[in-house]
Parts: C-alpha cells; structure tokens; sequence
RNA sequence: GAGCCGCUAGCUCAUCGGGUAGAGCAUCUGCCUUUUAAGCAGAAUGUGCUGGGUUCGAGUCCCAGGCGGCUCACCA
C-alpha cells in the first residue's frame, strides 16, 4: 500500500521557500508571491511522484462528458460506471470525503471522494491536489442529499499537474464572485478567460460556428473554396494601408494582402465560376472597438451572375448563418429586436439620400453637399470631390437609420472602382450594394468590373493619386490587369467583415470579444538589463 | 490621433481631508465520511504600474511616462 506523505512535510516548503528567496529570484513586483504558490504545487508534483503517481500521464479515457452525465442522468444513474475527466474547479474537503467540480469542454459535474470508495492510499492524493489540476475518475452517478448530479469516485488519477494559480470563480444566487473580469487580462490570457467565463467561450465557439455556416452554405451551391496569396509584391482589391515584411531569399519587399479581391477574379478568368476565400487580411490602420489590423474577410465570386443575384444570394445566406449558428432569425439588438426572416429592404442610395437630406443627386451642386455637412456640424471628407461629399452625407443622414436589415444601391461611381457601370445610368452610377444592419455594414458587393480598358484606366487612375501622395490609392497590378484583358466573365463579386457579422449574432460590443488573440501592446519591454545580457 | 476613466495581495475590491496598507476568496496548518460562496480554529502574503517632484512624511497631492477601458474622428 502507498502510504499517503504526512501533510506536515507540505507546511515545510515555507523555510526552503524564504532561503531560496535571498537569492535573485527577485524582479517585478508580484512575482514572489506567484513564484511562492507555485512553489507549493511543485513541491505537491514531487509528493505525486514520491507515491509513484506520474502526475503526467499520457493517455485516459473518457466515457463521458460532464454535460452528457447532466444531460442523461436518468439512464446513468447507479448503472456501471462512468469515466470523466476535466479541470478541477472546486474542493471542498471534509475530512475523510472530500466534493470537487470538474469541467471539462461540455460542462461541469461535482465529483464525491469518499476514502473509502477509492483505493488504498489513493484518498491521500486529494491533499496533493490543487484547483486547475486536471484529474480523471471512474465512478458511478447519483444525486447528493442536496439533489446535485454527482460522479462518486471509485478511482482517481491525476492527469496533469497544474503550476499556477486558478483565479476561483464562485456563485451563489446567481451572484458571481471573484471572476476574472478585467478585460486586458482577459484578452492577454484567454486560456484563462475561456476556463473561466463561459460567455467568452460561447461567444467564441459562435464565432466558428458561423465561419462553418458561411463555408457550407456556398459549398453546397457549388462554389469552391480556395487559398490565395497572403504574401504578395503588390497590394491592391481595397483602399488601405498595407503592412510590409522582407523575402530575405529573394531580396524583396512583401505586403501582407489588404483584400482577397483581385487573386480571386485571377480564378474567375481561369475557369472556377464560382469561387471563395475566407482569409485573414491586414490593414495597418488604427484600432478600436470595430478594427483589429488583422481580421476575417469572406469574398465569393460568382460568374454570369449580377448584382440583383448577388443580393438574394446574400439575404438568403444571412438568413441561414444566422438561424444555423443562433438557432434563431431574430437578434436582440440594443433594446430592439432586428428580424432577418422578413424580406430585406431594397433602396437605391439616391432615393435614401433624398428622403432623409432632402437633396437630389441630379440637381444638388458639391457646394449643396458642403453646406448640408456644415449645417448639420458634420465634418467635411479629407479627399476632395463630389464621391467622398455623397458618401459622407450618406453615412452621417442615412446609415444610423439602417437598423432593420437593408440593402443600398447603386452609389456613385467616383467610390467604386472596381464595380461595373450601372446599365441605365452609366456615366455616374455603378452596380453595387452594401448591406446594412443595425448601422453597421456587412456586405459590400458589385457587378464586377470586366471590361479591361475601362479597369485599366481607374487603376491608372489610382496610381496617378499615389504619385500624389494618396497612400490609399490602389497600385498598379499588371498581373491582374493582363488576366482580365484575357477575358472575365461577367459576374458579382460579394465581400462580408466576418468579425463584424459575428459581432452581430452575438451581441458583442468589441471586436476583441470576437477574436481569439487580438492584437495588444506589448505589456512590458524588455528591461534594460535583460536586453544587455543577450 | 484627441478627451475622460482605471491600474493596490494569485483573483475581486476597500483604504473620507497626505501619517510606510486591509477584507473576502485562493494559499499554508489542524479538525470534520452527502458538501456546495461548506464550516470551525490558526498562519503567511504586498517595490500600492514606472520615474520624477512637493512635503518632516506620498498608494493618497503635482508632473512625465507605460499599459488598458470607454467615447470621438478615418478605415471593414
């Protein structure tokens, strides 16, 4: 039999703690009193292995989930056994028994100890136990006095022995205490927030389970998903600012893609009529609660198709991302409840203008634009010219109005230079959408610009306005411009910010709260000393 | 980039007008064979974000910086 280590050998590890501590562990504030608690827990792993516990084990395995015993209790109860395994979360200790809770990815289930269900010996490893350990039991399921579902222990193994203090979470009456809530630790440990704070979690599991909403849905209409250059020599398909890196075998300057665009045209002109990417783009802009320089762009691609498909295409995929993902067509959305099940209003940009400005595109003169801006204290567009005066009307008298879901068409053509010529009004009017839901856009679509000559010329266009210094403006990108002069079919092209759909379906304010690993500022920089070491 | 706010023990937070810091939980010791924010008894824990300044004395007041949050302007 193992004899379970007198505790009194645990209380030691304060004397070899305080001695080691003259020596020059010292450093940040803090950092004693964490390496203080982690020393205990090592000093636990050397207990575990003394008694020939390995306190890494390779392998065990489960029959269950923790909700899954939730879930089927009736049939599990005081029938065989069960094997669970997860994160120790709680302990309560009561002499010969001890209660513990476990989680593991489906749920939560209180585990009871009781000495004299387990092996010999092995009840002594509950004192070498600490909360965030990983632990495994065999056992059998029933209700406490108290009516809670329960694991009771006839075996425990410990599957990996944690270091570090678990922040304990603990609830009573639905009151949370002690939870780790500050939001850059959150963000700059997410393995503790996902253990921790289960709306973190699902609101990140949501985040793939619209990504697959997305991807099956045009899968099953045909289309086929690709990956296109990240690293590319020439940057173009948006208008943003690029990030830059180095080839150091080619001796070149690279540009992380800013937009999926122009590659994915590349492969409508190949042949692939229907064609999508769901990939990250970067864009070295500013940050805040709506951008990540990083973030989750889908584009697809549909050939011999306009617009008009475009946007039933859309609605109807919306429609079924969100009722797959959510369960439901129906979002809670400040107070008010934005319902994607009925048909989504369709405005042409001119007419929404007219309605909420008061101005006619046709008659009001750039002076007009300006003077509506000034009136209404907005501030004028940084570019000069009749595109951006429009654009910034429209999203200071029209945009915030957008709250139930609303395609607009049909803008004008000085801010589109990659959408097609309207049919009807070609000299100043393009064939392109948004989508707006909730003043947010979510869609940005056109009928894809095919004729080379008139693409050549806006992209020289574009390059003549880099010259002059617009760093936004896009480059010339030859490669592309040769592939559609070999003959693009007509077609629409759809563009969605993921991260901001997401967003959207699940209620959260900050992008941040949608991203694994958002960027952050470096939290400390090397200190002075430590640089000069190496 | 601008404005406002925050940063105190592993976690969540106190510390009223300046007198070198406290609570709960976690940790450690002891008791307890159906507890559940378990309980009871005891113990230990802090470069108060960093650096300057004022002062006999600064977590507290002032200045600068760091990181973060929120709001505003540009971009998805």
């Amino acid at each position: 039999m193992i004899a379970p280590r007198p505790a009194t050998r645990i209380g030691r590890v304060a004397s070899p703690t305080a001695a080691s501590r003259t020596e020059p562990i010292k450093r940040e504030g803090g950092l004693d009193r964490r390496e203080e608690l982690r020393r205990v827990r090592i000093e636990k792993l050397e207990g575990l292995r003394e008694q020939g516990v390995d306190p890494y084990p390779h392998v065990f395995h489960r029959t269950h989930g923790a909700g899954e015993i939730l879930d089927r209790f009736e049939e599990l109860e005081e029938k065989g056994t069960v094997s669970v395994a997860g994160r120790l979360m709680s302990l309560r200790e009561m002499g010969k028994t001890a209660f513990a809770h476990i989680q593991d990815a489906t749920g939560r289930i209180q585990i009871y100890l009781r000495r004299d269900d387990l092996p010999d010996g092995a009840f002594g490893l509950v004192k070498l136990l600490d909360l965030g350990d990983l632990i495994g039991v065999e056992g059998t399921v029933f209700r406490t006095r108290t009516g809670e579902i329960s694991v009771r222990a006839g075996s425990l193994r410990v599957l990996c022995k944690s270091l570090l203090p678990l922040p304990v979470v603990k609830e009573k009456d639905g009151q949370r205490f002690d939870s780790v809530t500050d939001k850059e630790h959150r963000y700059r440990a997410r393995h503790l927030d996902l253990m921790l704070n289960p709306e973190s979690r699902r609101s990140l599991e949501r985040r793939t389970e619209i990504i697959r909403a997305l991807r099956t849905f045009l899968d099953e209409r045909g289309f086929l998903e690709v990956e296109t250059p990240i690293l590319q020599t020439i940057y173009g398909g948006a208008m943003a600012r690029p990030f830059t890196t180095r080839h150091n075998a080619l001796s070149i300057d690279l540009y992380l893609r800013i937009a999926l665009e122009l590659h994915l045209k590349r492969l409508l002109v190949g042949g692939i009529e229907r064609v999508y990417e769901i990939g990250r783009v970067f864009r070295n802009e500013g940050m805040d609660r709506l951008h990540n320089p990083e973030f989750t762009m889908l584009e697809f691609y549909w050939a011999y198709a306009d617009y008009h498909d475009a946007m039933d295409l859309v609605e109807e995929m919306i429609r079924t991302v969100a009722e797959r993902a959510t369960g439901s067509m129906k979002i809670r959305w400040n107070e008010m409840e934005i319902d994607l099940s009925r048909p989504f209003r369709r405005e042409r940009m001119a007419d929404l203008i007219r309605d909420a400005a008061g101005l006619d595109l046709d008659t009001a003169s750039d002076e007009d634009l300006t003077a509506w801006l000034r009136e209404h204290d907005e501030t004028l567009p940084p570019v000069p010219g009749r595109g951006p005066l429009i654009e910034s009307v429209f999203d200071a008298a029209v945009v915030p109005m957008l709250l139930q879901p609303t395609f607009v068409l049909d803008h004008p053509r000085a801010i589109s230079p990659l959408a097609k010529a309207h049919r009807e009004r070609p000299d100043d009017t393009v064939e392109r959408f948004e989508l707006f839901i909730a003043g947010g856009e979510f869609a940005n679509a056109f009928s894809e610009l095919n004729d080379p000559l008139d693409q050549r010329a806006r992209l020289e266009d574009q390059a003549r306005r880099r010259a002059m210094g617009d760093e936004e403006a896009q480059q010339l990108d030859h490669e592309f411009l040769e592939a559609i002069e070999q003959g693009m079919p007509p077609a629409a092209g759809v563009g969605i910010g993921v991260d901001r759909l997401v967003m959207l379906l699940t209620g959260e304010a900050n992008i941040r709260d949608v991203l694994f690993f958002p960027l952050m500022r470096p939290e400390e920089k090397p200190a002075e000393g430590e640089e000069a070491e190496t």
